[in-house]
DNA sequence: TAAAAATACTCCATAGGTATTTTAT
DNA sequence: ATAAAATACCTATGGAGTATTTTTA
């Protein structure tokens, strides 16, 4: 029965100090002086007896050992947090915060379907939504900035985990006067001989159009515009003619009269795996079982299979 | 970055009721006076909100929240404590201690083998061994009172862990005036035939040598006698005749001229399965890697795979 | 020469001690 | 009646503040 020499506010500036790689920053984000911060990480070091970060380097750096203790500091302190949540969830009020990350292919078409009945549902739980790419969810989640992020997997992280949540079809959208606008349906022959509306860098869903389209290893064929937002796509198939992909649930809000543009995909319809993904020891685990629970609810239902088609990687 | 609003050596404290049910041998245990934990559980208490224990009944028992709020706090100091070790083994100075409890059949006949090798190898590697039965392992265990434990699997329990080290085989003693004697081999139907000595209920091994012995689910046949240790059935056989069951490494220890009274079990030989039980998260993992390696390399090599027989399940 | 981090010094909140009372069996 | 836990009160450690110096890019 022993009390470690070092407290939690201690670990808490640790992590906060690699977080933002600056005694300032990170007193800043503790609500805490910087000497106050610098005098706590000295003393964490004389206690623990080795040299955690490197000082003198721009930008600040953990040595190695320095890494392993943070990592596991951040798995302490969130076992701690567990704690409090604990408390919450016994209380059913669901009060409190939950931090989500969504890429943003997902978010404006998603989210709006779920927001308004889980707030009447759940009126204590804040939802505080980031729209970031791929990459940055996962860099915010390894911080713990992010309880939770909902992106398309698989993806493979050591340190993540990930539930799958809905399966969602990618479809064609053509211009009116497009050779392939007069078919119901278009084939990946069809795709991988065209010329393809594309989304910048970042974006998952540009890479598994840019997977769907290409011939086995070979260069991508005939890709050539980007366009930063599937709405921009969307205009620029409008407007110049070609054509783009869109994932299902954006496409549901393209206007009545252009829904005979969308065009299903054959033979076997692409899909992409929207997940979950965490960065275990999970603290708010009821809150995200609720989220979860009513993105499934809210999401049309045939989604929920993956049986309805073929999954696309994008990595 | 918040600081939660309590401190670790609250949460020692409490670790520390809940496994002595009682503020005065807390206290004693942590090293403070009985106000001192009284006045801090109140304290955490009123930062939590809710009751944790239920005062005025004996034994001190928590509430259902309780519990759960002890059983987060034992991870989070886990992972707390790891922190330190992580130091430790950075070095690479296996200094500190490791809390081993091994069940009675095995620690006479199996640590013995260990005990010199490792002290060579690693002299600040300090054993704190303690002969315990299967079921007061898992107490401990549980309680983090013992980081490792060596007994006999499988064994179901959500909470713990195991990895098995190796297969000992289960042999025959038989007096030498007995039926048997003059077989090399005894079969499994000669066993079920036959009186044996058994020891006291608590060893796990009494189970096996049971389990092997009945017929089917029938009731057991010609068991009537019991001692408490292995050394004890042994002399039963050698002085009132009859046989008994032994495991492998406790017979090694018999004398050279009674080692022809040892005999294989046909036509399975009769394994137990010797393993490594933890209570998840586990601090000294190199620890106890380090004993496990030195174990296994000081255990008949054939042991390891349990290709030599059949495994006895006990429970 | 700024910006960033470390140091010096002061204050006060609180953990823990002793002494004592209250509460349960 | 006795053991156990809670309460009262006091002390001292150390965490955080302000002011300032030192260091590095």
């Amino acid at each position: 029965m022993k009390i470690p020499h070092f407290s939690l506010s201690e670990l808490v500036y640790l992590v906060a100090l690699d977080t933002y790689r600056h005694f300032g920053k990170a007193a800043e984000a503790c609500h805490v002086t910087q000497p106050a911060l610098s005098t706590q990480i000295k003393k964490l070091e004389d206690i623990l007896g080795v040299r955690i970060f490197n000082r003198g380097t721009q930008p600040l750096e953990p040595t190695p050992i320095g890494k392993q203790i943070i990592e596991q500091a951040r798995k302490a302190l969130k076992e701690i947090y567990r704690i409090e949540e604990l408390i919450v969830e016994e209380k059913r009020q669901h009060r409190g915060y939950l931090n989500v990350g969504i890429i943003p292919t997902l978010g404006p078409y998603l989210l709006p379907r779920i927001l308004i009945p889980l707030k009447e549902r759940y009126p204590e739980l804040r939802l505080n939504i980031r729209e970031l790419f791929t990459e940055q969810i996962i860099w915010h989640l390894k911080r713990d900035l992010l309880d939770v992020g909902i992106l398309v997997t698989p993806l493979n992280d050591e340190e993540l985990t990930s539930e799958p949540l809905f399966y969602e079809p990618i479809l064609a959208y053509v211009h009116p006067e497009h050779p392939l606008a007069e078919q119901a349906t278009v084939s990946l022959q069809d795709l991988k001989r065209s010329e393809m509306w594309l989304l910048t860098e970042g974006h998952c869903f540009r890479n598994q159009v840019i997977n769907l389209c290409r011939e086995d290893n070979s260069f991508i064929k005939g890709v050539y515009y980007e366009s930063g937002s599937l709405e921009g796509v969307q205009k620029m198939v409008e407007n110049y003619g070609g054509l783009t992909l869109l994932p299902a649930l954006m496409a549901e809000g393209i206007a009545q009269e252009k829904q005979r543009y969308l065009k299903p995909i054959t033979p076997e319809t692409p899909l992409r795996e929207v997940s979950l993904l965490f960065h275990p020891p999970v603290v708010k685990e009821t809150k995200i079982a609720i989220l979860k629970e009513y993105i499934q609810k809210n999401v049309p239902q045939s989604f929920l299979s993956p049986d309805i088609g073929a999954i696309v990687h994008w990595q």
